[in-house]
DNA sequence: TCTGGGGTCCTCAAGCCA
DNA sequence: TCTGTGGCTTGAGGACCC
């Protein structure tokens, strides 16, 4: 381990839930819950006013209603989360090359690598700095930690939050990490933290004294040692700047568990399409073609089968998920079904990629209609195709009254908040639906653009074509 | 209470082969 | 010819993370 707090590690605060208060001033100060509106959603992120209910990521959106049931309940809109993510990451790559993005709203830097810093007070004033340039370019907060390795910065940051910076000095991490929780460490979850306790670990000194022998007896050899090495503060994880995927996979939860046995098959089919649409995007193939069926009960089965070489052609795809599925029982019926491609290769076959672009063009604009951005599910009613549908937390511009943001629809109706980043919280009034005056547009930024900025949201030396708007899947990058 | 979606990594068992 | 062993691959499931 290096003996300089060199490593950063950048988590944005309540990410999404803090993008929704800065484009929707009347949200400000108020209990904001981004997540699956379904009957089977769970939240995504929860504001910090939300928190106080005891909402957390993660939780059924269910249980969160009730905790808060004045919140106001948003959609995520990944499109501006891109946007912004990709804008915070270019700040990031101007401190040092090598900056892992984590998610849309974590990163660590090896800030030693860029040259940007060398001890702890240069390390210092390079996270205070950063912090006030992203509050600058995007309006929002983000927590830093600073420390000689990734396990300790990422500690760092979350002890930082909201809002701050904290540094690790080297030579404290023991008497740090000592007295608290063994599921602070990584890849400590529910189940390994039940069964440390069961053993009578509980804090991380604990696991320290327990010796690595024991450790791997508990828990097995990779987890053992890893875990053992993490609680003597032994961290010797890089940061690395591009990570090769190694699957791709698309799932769906269905409002209603489905008991057909043909429908299960036909979704199947559309799932391998837009698994193998996703595998496309990125210029993969892939040779293990992989089936996940959730039960009824909850109960998760998986059935895999490795083709000779691999694929990206949405027949063979299609038709291995098909077999796959026949050894499946689905009597019970199935809440949520999923196709994933592994074994991947940086490999396309033109002739192919021709073919079948065809025959996923005619299907792509099926499915548009099914599905909201990043595979966020919304109901699948009887619902006809030219009704338009209106997602609560999205950007609408009305002919009479300007842009604002959908409240809530439903019986006919379509309830529309008149307000901008910039302005006062606005007015709400309610429409019809099929108003030809109420359009969906794209969302306004967060923070003025400076003259000479230019108009596209998007880190220095932003990548081409960052903002898509639609699916999230066909706005991959690379 | 009733549990998303997209990933990664690990473990274990079974089959094949030298 | 039979048996044991170890490496490799495949398939299934579990845990974890954001």
């Amino acid at each position: 381990m290096r003996n300089a707090p060199t490593i950063l590690h950048l988590d944005m605060d309540a990410f999404y839930a803090s993008v929704e208060q800065a484009s929707k001033p009347s949200l400000r100060g108020k209990a904001v819950i981004v997540g699956g509106l379904g009957p089977r959603g769970v939240v995504a992120t929860a504001s910090y006013e939300a928190r106080v209910f005891g909402v957390h990521s993660a939780m059924p959106m269910a249980q969160a209603r009730r905790l808060a049931p004045n919140a106001a309940y948003l959609v995520p809109r990944f499109g501006i989360y891109r946007d912004i993510s990709e804008r915070v990451m270019g700040l990031l790559r101007e401190l040092s090359p090598l900056v892992e993005p984590l998610s849309l709203d974590e990163a660590f830097v090896d800030l030693e690598a860029g040259g940007a810093a060398w001890d702890a007070s240069s390390a210092r004033l390079v996270g205070v700095k950063l912090r006030g340039d992203i509050r600058a370019a995007t309006g929002l907060a983000g927590s830093v930690g600073l420390a000689a390795s990734k396990m300790l910065a990422k500690i760092g940051s979350e002890q930082a939050k909201p809002d701050g910076l904290v540094l690790i000095e080297p030579g404290t991490e023991r008497a740090l990490l000592g007295p608290m929780s063994v599921r602070t460490l990584p890849g400590v979850g529910p189940a390994t933290g039940d069964h440390l306790r069961r053993a009578g670990i509980h804090t991380v000194e604990e696991i320290a004294e327990a010796g690595e022998d024991e450790l791997v007896r508990l828990l097995g050899k990779a987890h053992g040692h890893a875990l053992y090495a993490m609680a003597l503060a032994h961290d010797e994880r890089p940061v690395v700047a591009e990570r090769e995927a190694k699957s791709v996979s698309v799932e769906d939860t269905y409002d209603v568990d489905i008991h057909d046995r043909v429908r299960v098959g036909l979704e199947v089919q559309r799932l391998a399409d837009r698994c193998v649409r996703r595998l496309r995007g990125a210029g993969l193939s892939g040779r293990t073609i992989v089936l996940k069926v959730r039960r009824y009960d909850f109960s998760t089965l998986t059935r895999s089968e490795t083709l000779r070489g691999p694929t990206d052609d949405p027949a063979v795809v299609r038709e291995a998920a098909a077999r796959l599925l026949d050894s499946v029982d689905t009597t019970g019926g199935v809440r949520l079904l999923g196709v994933g491609v592994s074994g991947l290769a940086d490999y396309t076959q033109e002739d192919l990629f021709a073919q079948a672009a065809g025959e996923l063009g005619e299907q792509q604009s099926v499915e548009d209609g099914e599905e909201s951005a990043e595979g966020v599910v919304v109901a699948r009613g009887e619902e006809r195709p030219s009704e338009r549908r209106w997602l609560a937390g999205h950007d609408v511009r009305h002919a009479e009254y300007g842009h604002g943001w959908v409240q809530g629809s439903g019986l006919g109706r379509v309830t529309v908040r008149f307000e901008t980043p910039g302005s006062e919280p606005g007015r709400v009034r309610t429409f019809q639906v099929d108003d030809p005056g109420l359009e969906a547009v794209e969302p306004l930024p967060l923070v003025e653009e400076r003259p000479g900025e230019g108009g596209e949201v998007g880190g220095p030396g932003g990548s081409e074509g960052s903002v898509v708007g639609g699916d999230g899947a066909a706005a991959l990058p690379g």
